[in-house]
DNA sequence: TACGGTAGAGAACGATCGTTCTCAGCGCAA
DNA sequence: TTGCGCTGAGAACGATCGTTCTCTACCGTA
């Protein structure tokens, strides 16, 4: 029941799982690969033959966390009611991530800054994920009958969202942040009545 | 005409400034404080003599950057017209500022992702000059006869648009959320016909 | 004018880091 | 059963880092 899955690929998961918890916790450069090869339970020359440098560690540290917020927040828009409901889903999605304990603002955003200009494979698998993001939210906001416009202008509000709650220690700006969503939304769409 | 300040004030100034233009630029943890010895040119010794650790360098910086970011959201207020006008020059002033080059995003935000959870004083600081950037927002929207949940909001897209910006590198997403911003502000406004 | 004290430059120290190298053990084949 | 080859653990290497220490030079006072 491995469905062609070696033990090199579940240790490569605990790998990237272990690094991203510490990295997430405490940023990347505070955490050094021996706290990775520790946590992880991984040696370090096994380490370096699964991904080849902290770099490529880093990037596939993005690239799971972007498979997993792009996957909840499908199932949480799946789970959502109508065409509004669902582009409003992504707020409730935020706002139950914001209360999660260790929540610590946006991995992608953090990553960004601190390696961004520096590391370009990081800046691009960042890069990458705010634009699927965007896509994502386009998608249900023209799927509810509003404009990509609208669109543009909720993801903003879900980006601005989710350093304000890391800095602030506020969960509930994604309430604030879904409110105006919906105000822009209900604004950009012509109504039904 | 040196009201008050010493030759000393004037190399905590340099050095600071100089820290300032090199931890945007790559990351704070990037930037040894070799680099900043020599971007400052002002030695090592006289360094820690002017500021005690790279952590207290860091906080300098934040300050330093917080008081200049006031004063310039101010100064965008103050040139524009209404009070509704003051609001949005907010957005002004994000379009011009993430237009220039060298734009890396916001400095707070960067830094509290990098530092944040290891450097307490790293994390206060951040938060203060959001919060005083919150109040400011708050003030110029109670002024326009908004809410103060619409100067939540409002502030959210601020946020999110210096993300944005900096990871997608496009700089005309202020002018989105300052066209969200106008909603959000008219919608929370009752209209005075 | 000379001596003493203080301030400051930058080399060096001790620590940490990413990555590699050495050695040992295990497995497979003859 | 033995020998060889390959894989993997973690110690070690070389580099970088924050901070301190040593030495020199300058200034002030007697």
């Amino acid at each position: 029941m491995t469905s062609g899955r070696t033990a090199d690929d579940e240790l490569r998961e605990r790998l990237v799982e272990a690094a991203d918890d510490l990295f997430y916790a405490r940023g990347i450069q505070a955490v050094g690969m021996d706290a990775v090869r520790e946590a992880a339970g991984v040696s370090l020359k096994k380490i370096y033959a699964l991904v080849g440098s902290k770099d490529e560690l880093v990037v596939a540290v993005l690239r799971r966390r972007a498979r997993a917020l792009q996957e909840a927040l499908e199932a949480s828009a799946d789970r959502a009611g109508d065409a509004r409901a669902k582009v409003l889903s992504v707020f409730d999605f935020l706002d139950a991530w914001f209360c999660e304990p260790g929540f610590r603002g946006c991995g992608f955003i953090n990553a960004f800054g601190e390696l961004g200009s520096t590391t370009p494979a990081v800046a691009d698998a960042v890069r990458r994920q705010k634009a699927a993001f965007r896509e994502f939210v386009t998608e249900l906001v023209v799927a509810a009958g509003g404009t990509p416009q609208a669109a543009v202008q909720i993801a903003l509000l879900a980006e601005g969202a989710q350093t304000t709650a890391a800095i602030s220690g506020d969960p509930h700006v994604a309430r604030e942040a879904g409110a105006a969503a919906a105000t822009l939304l209900d604004a950009a769409t012509p109504a039904t009545v």
